[in-house]
RNA sequence: GCGGGUGUCGUAUAGCGGUUAUUAUCCCAGUUUUCCAAACUGGUGAUCGGAGUUCGACUCUCCGCACCCGCACCA
């Protein structure tokens, strides 16, 4: 079998209508897609899984959906508005970009942090630095992560507010009101899925890298001690739900990330990777232990009490975080490439979405084997209604012949296929239809009154 | 944001300073068809956007936009 390209997933996508460029008939805005009706509806059956086995299934879990425009005391206190805005410089020759405070510091420059852009600037001039290349430097230029906008009509700095670049903090903002109605025993946790907004530099690789991007997160409150063991379960409980997404556990892989690598206050991070076509491995979900960090420093910059006091008497004490983090838009194009599939039926080619049945957005197919028989077209009319209201997403195809309507549903994943024919009318087998499998193509008859429950029990 | 490349129906493509803008496929309608992209007939649908050069621009020039590759970035 050929390698399957990310294009050959991005081409099928829009012909289906799972996924489109974003602005598309204005030329398209960079780092944007749009979810068409296929697409919004396997996200949501990714959603919908994901909340039901993180917050539904579990004793210890508080949904909760915060704003996306903040008060921008919050993203000080994270730490956003520092470190999301970087300082870079070119070499003016080789073009190469350069990374402007870690230069400096590189150079022996003391308090890089505290300077401003201008002042980076002046020490450049003054001391005449060169690039790692011994070249010159252009002018330096700020790059903000963050997506800016106006909270109130006057458009000055006092009004500057930020679309979030995360959920997590909404979900620190809001441990003191859950606690105070539900006080909860150690550990719990918060779940929140939503939109979050990152002014990329280069976004790209379809929906891998967007500038508009959805996040499914967890924030996971602990005793310090007892971090090491549930870090263990939550790595354990992430592998549990790549195999409910039906990934191939042979294209996950995990990275544990060193110390150099992480945020100064995170004692332990594993990125969770994907092996997407093109692109090879890249992170799909990450793991991080982020210690008190974020409340400690949310309860310094808000003044208010962040602590938790132990029902039993206990001392009381800021929860340490464990952060289990799942890329939503991510999750869609992994599910999408683990089912991509090419295969030959007939010695012809053939595509096809091996969706799990209950990821597909569309379950089942209902088809009259011809449609110029009227007796047939208004029987299978007949399934295509009963089944639409006991299943929902059902669909109905009646144009071209039968194979090509077999292959019309395999390319957007559908798992099943009823057809209505003509021994469904008459003789033995009057009152059964056929159902078709989309992986072997192998046709089963069974009765109408059993349909029901025999498509289900294949969920 | 920088360097390089690309941009024609949904997809894949042909072509040209003056065309009714090619072909295939997909899609839609009809005929046909008793199970895996059959056949026939008809139909919708494109020169990324904006300026400029020219009598005339899809074609040449400039500006913008998008995508791809590389650099850098990815807390």
């Amino acid at each position: 079998m050929t390698e399957v390209k990310l294009e050959d997933i991005v081409s099928l996508a829009k012909r289906r209508g799972f996924i489109y460029p974003g602005s598309e008939i204005y030329g398209g805005l960079a780092g944007t897609y749009d979810y068409g009706p296929l697409g919004i509806a396997l996200k949501r059956n990714i959603t919908n899984l994901w909340w039901k086995m993180f917050v539904e299934d579990r004793e210890d879990m508080y949904g909760i959906d915060s704003t996306i425009v903040m008060n921008p005391d919050v993203w000080v206190a994270s730490g956003h508005v520092a470190t999301f805005n970087d300082p870079l410089i070119e070499d003016v020759k080789t073009k190469k970009r350069y990374r402007l405070d870690h230069l400096l510091e590189e150079q022996g420059v003391e308090d890089v942090d505290a300077m401003t852009l201008e002042q980076m600037a002046q020490v450049i001039k003054d001391r005449r630095l060169k690039s790692p290349d011994g070249n010159e430097l252009g002018a330096p230029a700020q790059f903000n992560m963050m997506f800016k906008t106006h909270v109130g009509p006057v458009e000055d700095d006092d009004s500057v507010a930020y679309l979030r670049p995360e959920t997590a903090q909404g979900m620190f903002t809001n441990f003191k009101n859950v606690v105070d109605s539900f006080y909860p025993d150690l550990p719990f946790g918060l779940a929140q899925i939503g939109r979050s907004f990152r002014n990329e530099i280069s976004p790209g690789n379809f929906i891998f890298r967007l500038r508009e991007l959805e996040i499914m997160e967890l924030e996971y409150f602990i005793h310090p001690g007892d971090w090491e063991g549930i870090f263990d379960a939550w790595l354990a409980a992430q592998h549990e739900w790549f195999e409910k997404l039906g990934l191939d556990a042979s294209r996950i892989k995990e990275h544990e990330v060193p110390e150099a690598d992480r945020a100064h206050y995170s004692k332990r991070t594993v990125d969770c990777f994907y092996d997407f076509p093109s692109l090879g491995f890249s992170e799909l979900a990450g793991l991080a232990y982020r210690t008190d960090f974020d409340l400690k420093s949310h309860q310094e910059h808000s003044g208010k009490n962040l602590e938790y006091r132990p029902k039993d008497g206990g001392e009381a004490f800021v929860p340490h975080v464990i952060e289990p983090t799942f890329g939503l838009d991510r999750h869609v194009m992994a599910v999408l490439s683990n089912a991509y599939t090419e295969d030959e039926v007939n010695g012809e080619k053939r595509i096809y979405l091996k969706l799990p049945a209950h990821l597909a957005p569309v379950k089942v197919a209902v088809l009259p084997l011809a449609k110029n028989k009227p007796e047939l077209v208004a029987k299978a009319r007949e399934v295509y209604a009963m089944l639409k209201k006991e299943l929902g997403s059902v669909m109905w195809v009646d144009t071209g012949n039968i194979g090509k309507n077999y292959r019309k549903m395999d390319e957007i994943g559908v798992p099943y296929c009823v057809t209505v024919d003509f021994d469904t009318l008459e003789g033995e087998t009057a009152g059964t239809v056929t159902v078709r499998h989309r992986d072997t193509t192998e046709q089963k008859r069974v009765t109408i009154e059993s349909l029901t429950k025999e498509l289900r029990g294949h969920e």
